[in-house]
DNA sequence: GGAGTTTTGAAACGATTATTCTAGAACGGA
DNA sequence: TCCGTTCTAGAATAATCGTTTCAAAACTCC
């Protein structure tokens, strides 16, 4: 064995993850880069392989720290709506403001262009609409939800509201009507009609 | 006077506009504008006073061209709810695919980061907001939408929607799952509950 | 037909980009 | 303790970035 890291991979991917999250893969340099882990460029061209290895280990690192995280917090099975308006909602609390936003949803946008998607947004995607979709059968069989909801077409919907809330919100659209929407949304998803 | 213009102002903006819609603004350099507007960069900086510039006059552009175009075509006021699932569905039918977005969308998630959104950002978004609100108030009193449906918060939802679907496109999300839901959420509003 | 003014195109600007190189420091195993 | 390996820091790389400069060209007006 050689020389040991010196680094908290932890605290490094995170760094990175926020300098991406707010200006995007274009949007940050490696001089960025250096500040927000604290790494030297050459350190990160020896573990990461450069700057788009350490962008997909930042986006790895994206789905399972924040996404699953805020899945696991809001959405298990038990919290049934009451929970879905939760995690819905802390999009609009989000500290910072407007000022992070989802790695997933800003790097689909931004890599949407060409035809090279990084894998993890796919992945990020794919994770959040099977959740959904398993939660919505559930809440349906257990009546939770009402009885003439399409799990798959209410899946698809909540993916499509939650990356169009990610853009009003890092657009600055107006909270209190996005919130109302929100509420009114999950709210009319339990009633019987 | 001077030497006049030798280029069609409406050409270069279009020519800009794709490019940007394409790649943003980070993603497309000048020389890249050259190609994309016929002009050298000489002439961009004389005419547009820079890249800044270009962008603001592509952005202005697209919202005349092409987003208050697709209103006037799909959703006049006569046009009822079938325009307007329509105005959605052309979505998903885009030539080119995924390759080109939509401008307004995919700035706001490039400059949201930092606080200086382009003015014309909010501008298109107030522009779509205000017909749909206006829509709805008018569909509403002529019996063509649900009668217990609020404007205001349908507006949002629209709203959100329409930029979730287009980073969900621009994603290489599945077209037909979207289309169905397109569907069933536009016509869910004609139905009285 | 100059005089004055504006556009054009090409070259050149310094700054910044991602990446590589290099020398030395810090460890594990023998 | 010394060897081999790995990591770190900083300088150096070539390329590209947005922008400026400048001389020639193309027009209007007097």
């Amino acid at each position: 064995m050689g020389r040991p890291r010196e680094f908290d991979e932890d605290a490094v991917l995170t760094g990175a993850m926020e300098a991406f999250r707010r200006f995007g893969f274009g949007g940050v340099s490696v001089r960025d880069l250096e500040q927000a882990t604290g790494l030297k460029a050459g350190s990160i061209y020896n573990s990461y392989g450069g700057k788009d290895g350490l962008f997909d280990a930042a986006m790895a690192h994206y789905n399972v720290v924040v996404l699953r995280q805020r899945i696991e917090t809001h959405i298990p099975e038990a919290a049934g709506l009451k929970g879905l308006r939760q995690f819905f909602l802390t999009l609009l609390l989000e500290p910072g403001g407007t000022s992070l936003g989802c790695l997933i949803t800003n790097s689909a946008v931004e890599f949407g262009g060409d035809r090279t998607l990084p894998s993890h947004v796919t992945g990020g995607l794919r994770i959040f609409s099977d959740v959904l979709l398993a939660r919505l059968r559930a809440w349906k069989r257990s009546g939770e939800i009402a009885s003439d909801l399409t799990p798959e077409i209410a899946a698809t919907r909540l993916l499509a509201m939650y990356q169009g809330i990610l853009v009003l919100v890092r657009a600055g659209w107006d909270k209190p009507a996005l919130k109302k929407m929100v509420q009114h949304e999950i709210d009319q998803m339990g009633e019987t009609r």
